[in-house]
DNA sequence: TGCATAATTAATAATTCTATTAAACAACGA
DNA sequence: TCGTTGTTTAATAGAATTATTAATTATGCA
């Protein structure tokens, strides 16, 4: 059966080379990299393990054919945020449900990118000198906003350190450990999506309250 | 050198099977399980790998002895949790401060823990199964008292699973991604230590605050 | 001192994993 | 229909991993 990549028309399902980048980002995804074998990702495609090497030659290949690009992106994503206009509060809410989006959208990826990270501090450091100076700008320009507002009494004192801390906390812990609090509030699927629509109010609600004086 | 587990007397080091319970708890938590063999265990003790099978026969029964009883106990910690009397507020404060503690206490295998409670479900129900009847009820006790309040208008509405999870994301994230924002925001050990030691009032502040109407 | 016992290593079996190669198979166009 | 090309598999090499066994070395005690 040949099928280029591209003349994948009408009825026809998925092609095998789909199948199996499929496959191997659930496995990769669920239970990590290592802990993956090509022969488990041809089993789930249902084709024998050779093929996996004949389209991708190596399993780092495969990975990163399969998951390279979506970890640069969200990286990317994750980073870069310009909180625009308006007062503190608006510029901060703004930054919070930016934030959460982004990590929404990769939720999938959410413990995967922090073992990644803390595992192997390299990645870390290439992401930062990747990024430039944009985020230290805006990070400073934001550290600046938040003393302003202390010195006005208008929040409490909190350095950004802790501010950030409790801001990537609530966005990113529940998306970490979905599965579990799924089964330990006795969730449906449906009713956890609705709960994570919900959220980001929540999560805006609890931070700005946290900071009122 | 005959040196039987009890007879650690006075100037010599650490057994050798010491150094070999030492480097699998520091290569199981900071690699994972799968990623971390008995070659590398054994090559970071200082020994021959058969050694390594010879005192602990197999990987897994290895990893029991490591680190099977930690395991359990901080995950009996982390779930009985009698909030004790006083008001609402003296409740909430001291069972945040409670699982804090815990956490930190084991703040070593946090991201290990989340792996594995993700990755294996039947882990979590039989944890589930063994906590019994006492969680349960303690938790029911919890949202009865969260809804007096609420309807007494003391504090904003809000649900008790939003609120435990907002409770345990402050406290458990920065322990499992500790090595990224040390890096991030370019802190020394010793810094970090102090930030942890500050933290849980911090956390507390944000959670009471964040409830206000 | 020598013997019994524990500690340690070298060698290796058995298995699993990644990767390659050659051959079989399918589809399409000339 | 035949040959070309892309797809898929069987077979297998080579490396790593877990685990066992037998031999060697160290130690304490009688």
């Amino acid at each position: 059966m040949i099928r280029k990549k591209e003349e994948n028309t009408q009825e026809s399902g998925p092609s095998m080379e789909e199948k199996i980048l499929a496959a191997a980002e659930r496995l990769f995804l669920e239970n990590g990299y290592e802990a993956t074998s090509t022969t488990q990702i041809a089993r789930e495609a249902g084709c024998n393990q050779a093929l996996v090497h004949y389209y991708f030659r190596t399993k780092e290949k495969l990975f990163d054919a399969v998951l390279g690009g979506r970890i640069r992106q969200a990286l990317r994503d994750f980073m870069i945020t310009d909180a625009g206009d308006g007062n503190f509060r608006q510029k901060l809410t703004r930054v919070i449900e930016f934030h959460y989006d982004v990590v929404r959208k990769n939720s999938d990826m959410v413990l995967f990118l922090m073992n990644s990270l803390t595992r192997n501090p390299s990645m870390l450091e290439s992401i930062i000198a990747d990024a430039g100076e944009k985020p230290r700008q805006a990070l400073k320009k934001f550290r600046n906003d938040l003393q302003v507002e202390i010195e006005m009494g208008r929040i409490r004192p909190i350095s950004l350190n802790e501010l950030m801390l409790n801001v990537v906390s609530l966005n990113v812990f529940p998306f970490a450990v979905r599965p579990v609090f799924t089964k330990v509030f006795d969730m449906g699927d449906d009713e956890t999506e609705a709960m994570f629509d919900e959220r980001k109010k929540e999560i805006v609600k609890t931070i700005l309250q946290g900071l009122r004086p």
